[in-house]
DNA sequence: ATTCTTAATTTTGAATTCAAAATTAATCTA
DNA sequence: TAGATTAATTTTGAATTCAAAATTAAGAAT
């Protein structure tokens, strides 16, 4: 190994990356909500940026499909309709399941031990009932399965689509009977990971996000 | 139903939309040379458009992956190397399968004669030895199973995936023996829908895809 | 002649400006 | 006073402008 590996080029800052990271957040977050048109002036102002990166940014978001443009009339926060999760969430469960498959096979000694470490957290955290921390590792786990795909596409394609949903995904109270089947789901993925089974590794990863589409499609309709 | 069904909006020109799918055609026809920078101030005259809405449609597109920006230094075309290939197929793939399934289940009639009429065409340039012709069909019936998956979301991203390979998926030359074999998978494929099997057609795009990357990664080593 | 330094030029990133379109407010009419 | 009409204001889309950074060209030194 040579000397320099690891080395990463100096990162230069670039308003428009900041920009558009920071308005990604609000929108997750909630700060601009659904629906809602983009108060393009007030946000520049709070910000501290003029209008051109701003709409740069707008745009980008927009391809991306957390906002919507309308020609003469300026930008909307998308809203995460029941279809619009009737559409992703199919894709979401072919992501996890590639990137399960892909996982199986490339999967560090080091990230294995990140991932059951995770996991036992996560289990502390579910006999606890403490659902914030419960969420927190789950991310992480699935985080980690998509780091250890080795697959950078895959990875930024996921992240797209999990951001444009996330704002629903944790909209959902579990029941708690889907918490447990959840945590049961968790620990057969961690038995074929062990087995180095892509393929049941992948099945499962899917129809786990089937359930959790399942369980939030109820909650929806029932608002 | 209403005799108000099939009236769309009015179609309101964008500027940014239109110049954003001017470029991306220009890339990938090869007029913008991968590796190249990409000549800002050229284009905007060329195009008649001022500096705003072309930088606009540059962030853009560099989100898609199409070009890379380089702080300081402006934007890139992005080239297609073997490692984007072997990152981007099996996503590909993925997509395929999924599409496969989702088609399986919504297909209308239609729809699969359309798919069955290109089919039939696909043959004859297939006996005539006619590659473009070929090529073009090919691209038809894939279009046709992801319009009948009916996903959106599955179509745009899928789409924005085969815009960025697009450039090298037509640069190999197919072996006979390929060729052959393509066909028959194209066979296979008619039969599962048919008969409705998602879970095969899923497979048989998924080999389908698989099979066309090995022969496009055999082409790109010997070059 | 090759390398280093410095100056001129070009390119880039981002603010500002400007015209057109959309929205809101004000006025008028029935 | 409700609704239509017009005027004022704001917002939008896009060109222009401007300062900073990067590139190129020119000149000096070894």
């Amino acid at each position: 190994m040579s000397t320099l590996d690891g080395v990463t080029s100096i990162s230069r800052t670039s308003l428009h990356d900041e920009l558009t990271d920071r308005l990604r957040n609000m929108i997750v977050e909630g700060l601009l909500v659904a629906g809602d048109k983009v108060p393009e002036r007030e946000l520049c102002e709070k910000l501290g940026v003029s209008r051109t990166p701003m709409r740069e940014s707008l745009k980008v978001l927009a391809a991306d499909g957390l906002l919507s443009l309308e020609p003469g009339r300026g930008a909307r926060v998308s809203a995460v309709t029941l279809t619009d999760l009737e559409e992703v969430f199919p894709v979401m469960a072919a992501f996890e399941a590639l990137a399960g498959e892909l996982a199986c096979d490339r999967i560090s000694n080091k990230q294995l031990a990140a991932l059951k470490e995770a996991h036992k957290q996560m289990l502390k955290d579910f006999h606890n009932q403490d659902l914030g921390a419960y969420f927190k590792q789950n991310e992480r786990i699935h985080e980690i399965i998509l780091e250890s795909a080795g697959n950078q596409t895959l990875k930024t394609m996921y992240l797209s689509l999990a951001t444009r949903i996330r704002r629903a995904r944790y909209m959902a109270n579990m029941t708690p009977a889907r918490w447990q089947q959840a945590v049961d789901e968790h620990e057969d993925m961690l038995i074929a990971l062990d087995n180095r089974d892509g393929r049941a590794l992948g099945a499962i990863l899917k129809r786990h996000l089937e359930n959790k589409f399942n369980s939030l499609r109820q909650w929806m309709e029932s608002q």
